[in-house]
DNA sequence: CTGTATTCTGACCGGATGTTCAAGTTTTGC
DNA sequence: GCAAAACTTGAACATCCGGTCAGAATACAG
């Protein structure tokens, strides 16, 4: 790690808590997704950071506040990352946005999506607290785009809330089960082409079902 | 792992054993979906067995072959209880079948399903071995049976490895992501209706990228 | 430079957990 | 009915892991 040269005193105040902070989010992202969360020992996060284990819990007290971290940083970075539905572009536009965004996310951040996933099917409480506060919400949102459409003439009704469900389950199968497609693909490592193949089939499927795509 | 070839004179000869192994996996099983495999102790299970812990080590040496003990038991009911596809009903009946049949498993037994699922996500080497001997040659039957189809007309062309993958995400998530569904629909428990719900749209969703139900 | 705040870290602790063992009890084969 | 095999079980062991802490080292402000 390389210095920048010039830098205020002020910033320096905060600057090593930062970039601590940050370090050790990223490698627990990373060891937590390859060893599951139980089984991810905070020394293992010590000695692939670099650090003794005590520093680990200088910035974060328990191993459960340092989950709860990485969970919120993972959030994060999804909610700037996944686009509003925009209802004057159309079902078509934002579904097919909407699929191929959450397959990108699954195929650069595999991590991220399998400590997520590894939360929710251990049903961690804040999880589902997360769930709640950030995305109930935000299906009613869609919902109600949804439904205007549908008055609109421009896509059939289908249940919203399944219709989500599947799209999320199909799309993070790719990140979450990777071992288990790359079985059936029979592939060492699953490449761009694999994501698009998913993506062609998944975004034609949704269509489909929404009477948008003609057969 | 193997029987006793001879059942000749009574059996209980085996009795003791087979009921005790039954009554441990089956709890292990229910246990270690509610807690995840890393966490659930075998004290836990002992107790909820009713056994004191040392019976369980005498049935099964090391947790890890418990886990996989529970993990193929898991795979042989499922194997029974999923039918083959049969040629002769069409693409149709099959499929409808089929997303009806995995969608039951995860109602009637998400337990099974969990713990799958965290075995997999978990990357356990051992199943992604089972996957490969027992799924990766049904899929290879399951993909002629289709190409068949095709040439018959009775349906498109799909990718035939995406569309299982898709139809087992799907199906799956009820059971595995259980608590993010509940949360979504805003329900307390999933009823029947849900998964009847799920298992329509589901269907036609299938049906329709197979250019088999009309729009 | 000086004092204060922040960061670093080795050593340690308490508790939990998988596993073993040896001594008992029950069941089985004959 | 009796010896052997199978089963039961309390107790103990070795290990590992999350978390603490006191004091050293470093960064910062004035």
């Amino acid at each position: 790690m390389s210095e920048s040269p010039k830098r205020s005193k002020n910033q320096l105040k905060t600057h090593i808590r930062a970039q601590n902070q940050a370090l050790i989010l990223e490698t627990a992202e990373r060891i937590f997704a390859r060893q599951g969360l139980a089984k991810t020992t905070t020394q293992m996060i010590a000695d692939e950071a670099g650090l003794p284990k005590a520093n680990i819990h200088y910035y974060y007290r328990s191993k459960k506040d340092l989950l709860e971290a990485v969970l919120e940083r993972i959030l994060q970075l999804w909610l700037d990352s996944v686009s509003q539905f925009s209802e004057e572009l159309g079902p078509r536009h934002n579904l097919t946005r909407y699929i191929s965004e959450k397959l990108d996310q699954s195929r650069l951040n595999p991590s991220a999506s399998k400590v997520f996933a590894m939360a929710l099917i251990g049903e961690e409480p804040f999880v589902l607290e997360f769930l709640r506060r950030f995305f109930v919400d935000e299906l009613q949102k869609e919902k109600q785009t949804l439904d205007r459409w549908v008055e609109q003439g421009l896509m059939k009704p289908v249940p919203v809330e399944h219709l989500f469900i599947t799209i999320w389950a199909m799309t993070q199968t790719y990140a979450d089960f990777d071992g288990q497609v790359k079985v059936l693909l029979q592939k060492e490592q699953l490449e761009e082409s694999d994501f698009d193949d998913a993506k062609q089939f998944i975004t034609r499927m949704i269509l489909l079902s929404c009477g948008i795509e003609e057969v």
